[in-house]
RNA sequence: GGAGAGGUGGCAGAGUGGUCGAAUGCGCCGGACUCGAAAUCCGGUUCAGUGCUUGCACUGACGCGGGUUCGAAUCCCGCCCUUUCCGCCA
C-alpha cells in the first residue's frame, strides 16, 4: 500500500513512476474521491464534536437534577445528519482504500525502465555451463529414467501439475531443504521459524496477495488460504506490532510447502517439475530499518547464490525491469539457474525489497528511543527471498549433475545429508 | 463436538449508561533528595486520523462487526479468540 499522503502530494509523480510498470492510475478519480473525503469527513467530525459537547451537558445537567430536555431535543436534531455523514464518510472510506489496495509499489530509481522480461537487466552470471559431449537429457527424463520420478501416479493420486519422488530423489530433495536450512540458520544469521502453512484473509491482504489475485490461490472452505509462499505466515509475524528499534534487523528462514494455483498459466511448463501446484521452498525474511533496506537485499541476495555456489550451480543474476516487478516490490533480483536440458537459465530465487509497501498494510512499525525520550513508531521496510526454491534446485541438480550411465552424481554438500552416498542410480 | 467462564493501556487489574482514553498497582522515562545507589516524593508514559492560523483544535479506537440511546468499555445481536471441565484424537 502506498502512503495516501504522497498521493495527495503528488498525484502526478506517483501517476507517472507506475506508467513505468505499465499502470495506469485513475487520478481523477483519485482526486474527486479526495475531495469528497475532505469535505464530508469534516462535515462528519464537525457534528460529532458538537453531538459530543451536548451529550456531555446533558449528563452533567442530569447530574445536577436539572431538566435536559431543551438539550436532548437540540442534539436530536443532528441525529438524521450525523447518520448520513457518517455512512457516507464509510463509503468514501472504503472507497478511496478499496482503490489504494489494487496500486501496486513504485520501483526503486535503480530499477531499470522496462516493458516486460526482455528487458530486465543480467548483472552478472556465476559459474560456467559444464561441456556435455552428448546431448544433456533434462530432468524429466533423467527422473524417469531412475523410475524415481512418477508423474503419471501424482495425476491418478490428485491431477496434473503435481509430483511423485521416491526413493533416492526423494531424500535429496529433503536434503537439499536441509542443507539449506542448515546454511542459512548456522552461517547467515537467520532464525529459523516453523510456521502454519493455512493462513487468514488478513495475512494475504498484509504481504499483498489479497484482494488483487485471489485466483492464485488456493482457499478452503472455512475461508483460509493455502500458502503460496512462506513469505505470508512469516512476514505476517511482525504485524500489528512495534519493535523496539534495538532489535532490527531481524532476519528469519523457513522451510514450508507452497501451494499456488497456476490459474492462467495454461500450457506454459507442463512439462517436469518447474510449474506444480505444490512445491517446497527455504524463504528467508527480514525487517530491517528503512535506510539499511537496500544493503539488505544485496546481502540477502548474497545468501541465497551462496547456496548456489556451494551447490557448484553456475546461475545469472537478473535486476527486474519495472514492468516485470510484482505487485508489492519496489526493486528484485531474480536468480536463474542453468538447466542444461533446457539450454537456458530458469529463475530459481526472487529477492526482493518491498521498502513499506507490506509493512504500511500491516501496521508493522518499529521505535528509536532518542536518549530515553521514546520516539514516533516508523514502518519498518521488508524483504525476503527464495534460498532456495527446492523442487527447482532439485531440477538443477539432476540436469548439471547428470552422467551418460543415466546415473547422477551427488554435489558434494549434498553428502552429509545422504548417509555420504555419491551418486544415484539405477538400481 | 457438549457445558461453563472470560477478552479493558507494556503487564496486573478496577470500572455494569453520563465531565471515562479510562481508577489503582507494577514497569518504563524525567526530575527532586543523595558523594553515589536503594528507598521516598513529584511529574510524565497508547495508537490511528482530520483540519488549519504548525501549534493548537477536533474525530475515532476498551477482541471484531452491527444495533439500541441525546450519550456505550458498560445494554442487545452476530462473529472471532482465550480458558476450565467432559468427549474424541496424532
Amino acid at each position: 500500500m502506498l502512503d495516501i499522503q504522497l498521493l495527495r502530494k503528488d498525484l502526478a509523480g506517483v501517476a507517472q513512476r507506475l506508467a513505468s510498470r505499465g499502470v495506469t492510475l485513475d487520478t481523477a478519480r483519485i482526486e474527486a474521491l479526495e475531495a469528497e473525503r475532505k469535505e464530508i469527513q469534516v462535515r462528519t467530525q464537525e457534528l460529532q464534536a458538537r453531538r459530543n459537547q451536548l451529550s456531555k451537558q446533558i449528563g452533567m445537567a442530569k447530574g445536577k437534577g436539572e431538566d435536559a430536555g431543551e438539550l436532548m431535543a437540540q442534539v436530536g436534531g443532528l441525529g438524521d445528519d450525523l447518520k448520513t455523514a457518517e455512512t457516507r464518510l464509510a463509503g468514501i472510506q472504503e472507497d478511496l482504500s478499496g482503490l489504494l489496495m489494487t496500486i501496486p509499489n513504485l520501483p526503486h530509481e535503480t530499477v531499470p525502465v522496462g516493458r516486460d522480461e526482455k528487458d530486465n537487466e543480467e548483472i552478472r552470471r556465476v559459474g560456467t555451463p559444464r561441456a556435455f559431449p552428448y546431448q544433456p537429457l533434462d530432468h524429466v527424463d533423467i527422473g524417469e529414467n531412475l523410475d524415481l520420478l512418477d508423474f503419471p501416479t501424482a495425476v491418478k493420486i490428485t491431477t496434473s501439475r503435481f509430483v511423485l519422488m521416491r526413493g533416492q530423489l526423494a531424500r535429496m530433495h529433503r536434503a537439499l531443504a536441509q542443507f539449506m536450512l542448515d546454511v542459512h540458520s548456522r552461517e547467515h544469521g537467520y532464525e529459523e521459524v516453523y510456521v502454519p502453512y493455512l493462513v487468514n484473509a488478513d495475512s494475504m491482504r498484509g504481504t499483498g496477495q489479497l484482494p488483487k489475485f485471489e485466483e492464485d490461490l488456493f482457499k478452503l472452505s472455512n475461508g483460509m488460504y493455502l500458502i503460496p509462499t512462506a513469505e505470508v505466515p512469516v512476514t505476517n509475524i511482525v504485524r500489528d506490532e512495534i519493535i523496539p528499534a534495538d532489535n532490527l534487523p531481524i532476519k528469519l528462514v523457513a522451510h514450508t510447502p507452497c501451494f499456488r494455483s497456476e490459474a492462467g498459466s495454461y500450457g506454459k511448463d507442463t512439462r517436469g517439475m518447474i510449474r506444480q501446484h505444490q512445491f517446497d521452498k527455504v524463504e528467508m525474511v527480514q525487517f530491517v530499518k528503512p535506510e539499511d533496506s537496500y544493503a539488505a537485499l544485496e546481502e540477502l541476495t548474497g545468501h541465497a547464490e551462496d547456496i548456489l555456489q556451494r551447490l557448484d550451480l553456475p546461475y545469472r543474476v537478473v535486476a527486474l525491469c519495472s514492468g516485470d516487478l510484482g505487485f508489492s516490490a519496489a526493486k528484485t533480483y531474480d536468480l536463474e539457474v542453468w538447466l542444461p536440458g533446457q539450454d537456458t537459465y530458469r529463475e530459481i530465487s526472487s529477492c526482493s525489497n518491498f521498502e513499506a509497501f507490506q509493512a504500511r498494510r500491516m501496521q508493522a512499525r518499529y521505535r528509536t528511543d532518542n536518549e530515553g525520550k521514546p520516539g514516533k513508531p516508523e514502518l519498518i521496510h521488508t524483504l525476503n527471498g527464495s534460498g532456495l526454491a527446492v523442487g527447482r534446485a532439485l531440477v538443477a541438480v539432476l540436469e548439471n549433475y547428470q552422467n551418460p550411465d543415466g546415473s547422477v552424481t551427488v554435489p558434494d554438500v549434498l553428502r552429509p545429508y545422504m548417509g555420504g552416498l555419491d551418486r544415484i542410480a539405477k538400481e
